[in-house]
RNA sequence: UCCCAGGUAGUUCAGCGGUAGAACGCCAGACUUUGAAUCUGGUAGUCGUUGGUUCGAUUCCAACCCUGGGAGCCA
């Protein structure tokens, strides 16, 4: 088995220090979500970029929720993860980590760092702690606690641990240097008190860890040895360098690098906004199939497989950048179009009859099920003089280049006979409400006998076997690319036409599709048969669509 | 204002001393019982700017400009 892994800097990274066998050859990283929300296409690609690598150097990869901060965080959504990671067929041998696990070990070290003169109990609350830490371009100043003598400190260290003050009375800070450009190292908090109860260690614990105090060392504990994240904690990296060159490891050293974050076009991939989404009923949940959460897209019938294929296309670099939905959406069609069963479905039904047709005769069909796929086998449709058709099929008055029925225009249906529109049936608004046709007997099968063609090719559906279902179809759920990106609020281009549903007409064989699976809607689309309710589809992505593009064309086009 | 990172086709990324490549998009053709799929071809970039080093720079150096991140007891 080769490994052409596109080459990036992360894995180059790894790489050298595999052949230097910096750690014996070594290779260990970790996927570290807080417990406190759900899991979205941004952190696929942390999740495919961290078990990926471990995976293509031999190593291994941990999941550990980094559940420092009791206030938000929540077990419901350390089952939720793990559920979404095995959706998207990542796993580890090991079980989940938490690095509420070693807060005795984080307390031991902090101890320490007391011990040496490197940490210092502060008594000052966080608005004088922010206001001394001065400005970009301005020196902070220092604590007039920061020369505590070490016992005092280990006192009250101690006796903050052991509940002996209110909330937000003390804090433990790191003794670095206030004069550094870095504000990071300008004696961040390692540890605040907070007398509230955790989701594992319940009371065990009044204070806890700062994310920095937290998330080097548990990386030391684990030994991980490439510990990647996401940009916004570049300049964390010397506290993360400084933590752990102060403290007795266990092992090898970890390290810290930092790749830019996921963002697609025309989704909003931000816990805030995410939520807002759902708390203002703009969606209908964090499974929302309109939502970029790994809970929406399965819901919607993202193919797992079609997401790793896009982030593993997408690359990992340092640079923000923002991938065109497009991207996503054409891995979800390739994957799709070789997986999926083909079946018909009209989504805006128009009657059509077939005026020559035997009376209440019924014909079956034999269907293939995928033409990609000759395993796939074929089924049987009924086929009658009586027809569903789709809306969009049929014109009284075609513009130029419509392809589709027309009063006097011969069409094949899909898999089955030629007809010719011969008349339409109006009502008082002059809306067509049925379409009557004749068909050609020597047309079965698709082709006519004296060599002539058509011009398109239409589903259809046999009115009296239609099975009824409603039938879900996305569009972009921001309608900027780019939502926010002025400087407004993202909430300001949500799409509320973002779903639009229609009571369907679907051929009989659909009656039998699991929950979750998705199958082609011939012409329109892939649908997701819903998770729960039965004869619910959801519209993952449309095919590809020339025509829709020659009319969006024409739309833009200055008269 | 200070620190860090980045600026190569519409988009995402390669290239890192011999004046540019891929994918998606877009355009065209072939084929076709999905205006789908598939196949073929094409389009597209003053490589942020200005200087310098060099026979030669997108690649090395310098300055500048622009974009993003950073002053939580969030992660």
């Amino acid at each position: 088995m080769e490994e052409p892994a596109t080459q990036d800097f992360v894995r180059e990274w790894v790489k050298a220090d595999t052949e230097s066998k910096k750690f014996g050859g070594r290779v260990q990283t970790r996927f570290p979500p807080e417990p406190n929300g759900y899991l979205h296409i941004g952190h696929a690609k942390s999740i495919y970029l961290n078990f990926g690598v471990a995976e293509e150097f031999g190593g291994k990869c941990l999941l550990r929720f980094d559940d420092t901060n009791p206030e938000t965080e929540d077990p419901a959504f350390v089952t939720a993860i793990q559920e979404d990671l095995s959706w998207l067929g990542v796993s580890s041998a090991e079980p989940a980590r938490f690095a509420s696990d070693y807060f005795p070990q984080l307390y031991a070290w902090a101890e320490d760092l007391v011990r040496k003169g490197l940490a210092y109990v502060d008594d000052q609350d966080a608005e004088t702690i922010s206001e001394q830490r001065g400005g970009f371009g301005q020196p902070g100043i220092e604590s007039p606690f920061r020369g505590r003598p070490v016992e005092e400190n280990l006192g009250l260290f101690r006796q903050m641990r052991d509940s002996a003050f209110a909330d937000g009375a003390k804090v433990l800070r790191a003794k670095i240097d206030m004069q550094a450009d870095n504000m990071w190292l300008r004696d961040p908090v390692l540890y605040r008190i907070r007398r509230t109860p955790h989701h594992r260690t319940d009371n065990q614990w009044v204070i806890y860890p700062t994310y920095d105090w937290a998330h080097g060392q548990s990386d030391a504990i684990e030994g991980v040895t490439h510990s990647i994240c996401t940009l916004e904690f570049a300049d964390h990296r010397a506290l993360y360098d400084w933590l752990l060159s102060q403290i007795d490891l266990p092992g090898d050293r970890p390290q810290q690098n930092e790749f830019a974050r996921l963002n697609v076009t025309h989704w909003v991939l931000s816990k805030r906004v995410l939520r807002a989404l759902v708390e203002d009923g703009h969606v209908d949940g964090w499974d929302d199939p309109r939502m970029p959460t790994l809970r929406g897209l399965r819901r919607r019938g993202y193919p797992p497989s079609a997401i790793k294929a896009f982030v593993d296309r997408v690359g990992v670099a340092k640079s923000n950048s923002v991938v065109e939905v497009e991207l996503l959406e054409s891995f979800v069609r390739t994957e799709l179009n070789r997986s999926s069963l083909r079946r018909m479905a009209v989504v805006k039904p128009l009657k059509l009859t077939i005026t020559n047709w035997p009376e209440g005769q019924v014909e079956l069909m034999e269907v293939v099920n995928n033409p990609e796929d000759p395993d796939a086998g074929t089924r049987q449709v009924p086929f009658s003089g009586e027809l569903w058709i789709e809306q969009d099929d049929f014109r009284l008055e075609p513009p130029p280049k419509y392809y589709r029925l027309t009063p006097g225009r011969e069409v094949r249906l899909r898999n089955a006979f030629f007809v010719t529109a011969t008349d339409a049936v109006t009502d008082d608004d002059g809306n067509v409400v049925e379409v009557l046709a004749t068909y050609d007997p020597e047309t079965l099968g698709g082709s006519a006998p004296d060599g002539r063609k058509v011009k398109s090719t239409m589903h259809w559906v046999s009115a009296g076997h239609a099975l009824d279902a409603t039938v879900h179809q996305y569009s972009r759920l921001f309608t900027e690319p780019h939502p926010g990106a002025d400087g407004t609020d993202p909430l300001s281009s949500v799409n509320p036409n973002a779903r639009e549903t229609n009571p369907a007409k679907v051929e009989p064989a659909l009656a039998e599709v699991a929950p979750g699976q998705v199958v082609q809607f011939e012409r329109l689309g892939y649908f997701a048969a819903d998770l729960d309710s039965p004869m619910v589809f959801h519209r993952t992505v449309g095919l590809r669509d020339e025509w829709a593009k020659i009319q969006k064309r024409k739309k833009n086009q200055p008269k």
